[in-house]
DNA sequence: GCGTCAGCCATACGGTGTATGGCTACTCGA
DNA sequence: TCGAGTAGCCATACACCGTATGGCTGACGC
């Protein structure tokens, strides 16, 4: 009874996230219940409820800290067609290698509207570089990144071939769509 | 025992699957169990299954009849771009009709990706109409229906303004940027 | 020595989807 | 008319879920 059940270091907070997001990569987000999670870190599923609100509020922790990580390209000068395509790339790729995590993110956009994101200011200085207008910017941001989450969405769910060529093209095509949509203002 | 709990008519298939919408509408997706449909209906839960298969083959159904049921305007003779704006904006009334139901579909788009459905045939019309090549009008389609599924999406997980008039302001930029990019081809 | 508290856990509650099997009431062929 | 078969319904049970409640242990400050 004194016994812990885990033997070796406590608990954290960020062990708990990492094998969370582990689950979800492994089998989706109806994968993740707090129990396997409990059971995986070797502990009583209580336990978890001492360093995590409840299931939404790790859910929402793990989101937001992989949106706060994910690598935004530099300015480097280019052309905002350019770097707005690379923005584009790194979100896709980003998005790919969590599919269950953005999925989830995706259908809960709270998490990731904190407008101190990188991708967020990444994103409307490109817009500005593109010469949309001030007061217009956030709008077509959020526009676009609600164009770009559709996207995604339809891939992570397979409503897209799975051909990756074919993707590819898709692709293109999507950011050629956008970039010809905004040069048209 | 030998007693239906049920008074009146035999269950059908039409009244469970609108009494789900109903209850979707109501409360969500997480509002909809096969337990609380039961009750609703004033039967017991494996009652159901003499209907439909499983939970899943509830969720598709109703949600292939809501697709197959949706309204699409005729072609009217109008520029592409009038069509697709009509087109664009009955897609998006109708999902703000069931918004819990088109927030499940667009999360499994295997259930709308039937190309016999009205939405396809007359966006297809309208892409060619617009001057898309043949064999680019599929690839097209599909990415046009993501970008419109990530921005219903958005609205109806509030990442979106409230403001009605704003939404409005945003659902014309986003029309516009698609407009704008197709022209662009 | 004592109180406080962080960390962990056992138990329990109310919810979920659904497998299994049994009961009725009907239809249909002989 | 009489079985057989079947469509429809239901009772029970199982395995799973998230988490409220409350209790235990061991470390720390006084």
């Amino acid at each position: 009874m004194a016994e812990r059940a885990r033997r070796g270091a406590p608990l954290t907070l960020e062990e708990i996230a990492t094998t969370a997001v582990r689950l979800m990569d492994e089998a989706g987000v109806e994968g993740l219940s707090m129990r396997k999670l409990a059971s995986e870190l070797d502990v009583n599923p209580m336990s978890l409820y001492h360093h995590v609100e409840n299931k939404e509020a790790l859910l929402k922790l793990i989101c937001a800290t992989a949106a706060e990580r994910m690598r935004v390209p530099p300015d480097d000068g280019s052309p905002w067609q350019e770097q707005l395509r690379e923005l584009a790339l790194a979100y896709h790729r980003n998005a790919k290698e969590h599919p269950a995590l953005w999925g989830y993110l995706h259908t809960h956009p709270e998490v990731i509207s904190h407008r101190g994101l990188p991708l967020w200011s990444a994103l409307y200085r490109i817009l500005r570089l593109a010469g949309v207008p001030e007061p217009e910017v956030r709008r077509t941001g959020d526009i676009l990144h609600a164009f770009v989450s559709g996207f995604i969405l339809a891939e992570i769910n397979g409503h897209m071939p799975d051909d990756p060529e074919e993707i590819e093209r898709n692709y293109d095509t999507a950011v050629h769509l956008i970039i010809n949509g905004l040069a048209g203002f």
